[in-house]
RNA sequence: GGUCAUGUAGCUCAGCCUGGUUAGAGCGAAGGUUUUGUAAACCUUAGGUCGUGGGUCCAAAUCCCACCAUGACCUCCA
């Protein structure tokens, strides 16, 4: 049996059809509504019987008494299992647990046992006000034990986020906005030639239907690149970053964070566990309860990985002594890492992961206006950031804005300059009432060639942590007030522009160009070849030059035909193939082989560098982090 | 989390349906020959708990069950 325990302001439900044929009969059709009250909802599953129904009713009353309240509503919910009881046994059972409560003297309702029931429900935000138990015959524990890998029963592994199942009941309505200021239903909207994208992007969001595909096409590459791979040792969607790939997200990053510099923020560094019973993380613990990493530490203290920088951040800024002059004010983090347990079934290569890396900048603003303007800046920040790495906004990416009624009606004119900025037309969805701590987020978003959409940049407006972490600066008139903050991430999570490049690259192939990452990214910039033994020496002083250069190349000194080399190079994707052999030596001039042009050139090497570090102007670079012999080279990936 | 599919050498895969000698190939690796001119030189050798654990059977990579990992889809309902 397992029962997931709420203390909640108030629930309601209504039951709506008969799911199956034994449900209970003469059940009346009213929505029911219920203040101040424990929601327990239970599973049945095979082998419970009313012995286990008293220890339920046992645990129900120690629950009670912590929470000092008696009325309890047990409500049938089929979820928490899936070794569920045959229906006629599970409702006796049910309605065992039932009586011994009511002989507790508390004050019980049941919902409907087999009725397709609408039901709301808004938990109190305090520790204990979510509680889960997994309840098993005395007989059966001890196997059930050993069946588990940690022998542990209970846990925020099993459970169920309310929060989350209110995000997907919300009410919206979805608008294509366009840069002109004109706003139409989606399904008044004339998609033309060049919004394809934008109609994948729209169909995705708002039918939230996904087509049959097969798997990704950046988990081939990112494999076969050696730039990441599974871990099974791990959990699932912990990555293992190869060097090639290891580099690369290090340069983004470096990019990322330093672009984050020059807008202002300042780099901070929090931790990332933290105390799932302090006061301040109440709010957000309980907002993704299910998604959460836990860990117990010493004297059973219960923590959770974090998901996102907010928590240090906030807490860290809250013990500044602000004043207004100090605003907006910026702290920025790129955690490694945040962590987020989604359900297995929703992992997917670099896509979707359980840990991943995230550049996250926090604007603390004076008031609504400030932030609008503050806004304004970091959208040309994150343009710029995510235009720069590779991902265009004006061909690769998609936008959708997302806010209240009540923002719109307000902030129509900033929205469409919002919408001016990108250029083309948005996806938007409006909410009729606010349901999270924001009241305005923008994202672009990736669509894939099989038309999934994945976010990376995003900002939003928060009107609640402010208070809610008592945050707090003077204002000029000698007031205490609680700032808006901004939550940006200028290029989303590192991994999943790695994600969005490599899906870029496939792309590439099935429209007959050959496939390449930015030349910044790519890990061996100039591969040069001996063809003999007797020309490594000058190979080599040409890798020293263009290192010095800070250009990074690489040396094929294996015993191969130069042929063998040649596709070596091709295999890793390296754009400029240098051959240096007699003729090269004697001459000084060098015949490179450009990837994307497929054709050979004739250059001086300062020709050649010249071209490269155009090429590269204004990106950061790295040392090659690997040997430069590709003879003393593991072989990392066929 | 559920359903389905997949898991065989470092990598990519064949064999499984229809159980039966020492489980195959290509790439890669090691040793040797070759000193190479723009997408794969030649020869030899090594390399496998057939994802893990159970079961059926005289016999299991092959059939059955459970678990683990990956992928796709779904996540309605007690």
């Amino acid at each position: 049996m397992r029962l997931l325990q709420l203390h909640t302001d108030f629930v309601e439900y209504c039951p709506v059809s008969k799911e199956i044929a034994q449900a209970e009969q003469d059940v009346s059709k009213e929505k029911v509504h219920l203040e101040d009250i424990v929601v327990t909802l239970v599973a049945i599953e095979n082998g419970d019987d009313e012995r286990l129904a008293k220890t339920a009713a046992d645990e129900i009353r120690t629950y009670l008494a912590k929470l000092k309240t008696n009325r309890i509503l047990i409500y049938p919910y089929a979820h928490l299992s899936s070794d569920l009881a045959p229906a006629e046994s599970a409702i006796a059972v049910i309605k065992s647990i039932e009586k011994f409560a009511r002989a507790s003297g508390f004050d019980v309702y049941r919902a409907p046992f087999g009725w397709t029931k609408s039901f709301a429900v808004q938990v109190k935000g305090h520790p204990l006000s979510e509680n889960f138990k997994h309840l098993l015959n005395s007989s059966d524990i001890s196997a059930t034990l050993a069946s588990t890998p940690t022998g542990v029963l209970d846990g925020p592994r099993e459970k169920v986020s309310v929060a989350l199942s209110e995000e997907e009941k919300l009410e919206s309505t979805w608008w294509i906005l366009e840069p002109n200021g004109k706003m139409s239903p989606v399904a008044d909207y004339d998609f033309k030639p060049s919004d394809m994208k934008l109609r994948n992007f729209v169909n995705y969001e708002t039918a939230k239907r996904r087509a049959a595909d097969e798997q990704p096409s950046h988990i081939k590459l990112m494999k076969g690149l050696g730039i990441a791979d599974y871990e099974p040792a791990s959990d699932p969607g912990n990555m293992r970053f190869y060097p090639k790939g290891k580099l690369m997200k290090s340069l983004i990053e470096q990019y990322v964070s330093r672009e984050i510099a020059r807008y202002g923020g300042m780099e901070v560094e929090t931790p990332v566990m933290y105390d799932s019973k302090h006061p301040s993380m109440e709010s957000y613990f309980n907002r993704f309860p299910a998604r959460q990493y836990g860990l117990t530490s010493d004297n059973h203290r219960q923590l959770f990985l974090r998901f996102a920088a907010c928590f240090g951040q906030f807490l860290m800024a809250k013990d500044f002594m602000l004043s207004y002059k100090h605003l907006p004010l910026r702290l920025y983090e790129l955690t490694r890492y945040s962590f987020r347990r989604e359900k297995s079934g929703e992992l997917s290569g670099l896509r979707r992961l359980r840990a991943f890396s995230m550049p996250d900048c926090h604007a603390f603003c004076m008031d609504i206006n400030q932030a609008k303007e503050e806004l304004l800046k970091r959208f040309n920040l994150s343009s710029t950031v995510i235009n720069s790495i590779g991902l265009s906004t004006s061909e690769t990416l998609e936008m959708a804005i997302r806010f209240t009624q009540e923002f719109y009606n307000e902030n129509r004119d900033f929205v469409i300059k919002l919408v001016g900025k990108f250029g083309r037309p948005v996806l938007v969805e409006l909410w009729k009432k606010r349901s999270f701590y924001f009241i305005l987020k923008w994202e672009f978003n990736f669509v894939d060639s099989t038309g999934k959409a994945s976010a990376l940049s995003t900002d939003q407006v928060d009107i609640e942590n402010g208070s809610r972490y008592g945050i707090e600066f003077v204002a000029e008139n000698g007031d205490k007030k609680n700032p808006v903050i901004l939550h940006n991430s200028p290029s989303g999570a590192i991994e999943r522009v790695i994600f969005a490049l490599l899906e870029n690259c496939s792309e590439m192939g099935t429209k007959g160009v050959k496939p390449s990452l930015p030349l910044w990214l790519a890990h061996t910039q100039v591969r040069i070849i001996a063809v003999g033994t007797r020309h490594l020496d000058k190979c080599k002083q040409i890798c020293s030059e263009l290192t010095e250069q800070k250009i990074r190349s690489d040396i094929d000194d294996r015993d191969e035909s130069v042929s063998n080399k040649i596709r070596q190079s091709e295999v890793e994707w390296i754009d400029y193939t240098l051959v240096v052999g007699d003729k090269e030596i004697e001459a000084g001039v060098f015949v490179v082989r450009k990837r994307n042009q497929g054709q050979h050139t004739k250059v001086t090497i300062s020709q050649l560098i010249d071209e490269i570090r155009l090429r590269t102007k204004g990106m950061p670079y790295l040392p090659l982090n690997l040997p430069a012999y590709l003879s003393s080279r593991p072989i990392i990936m066929a």
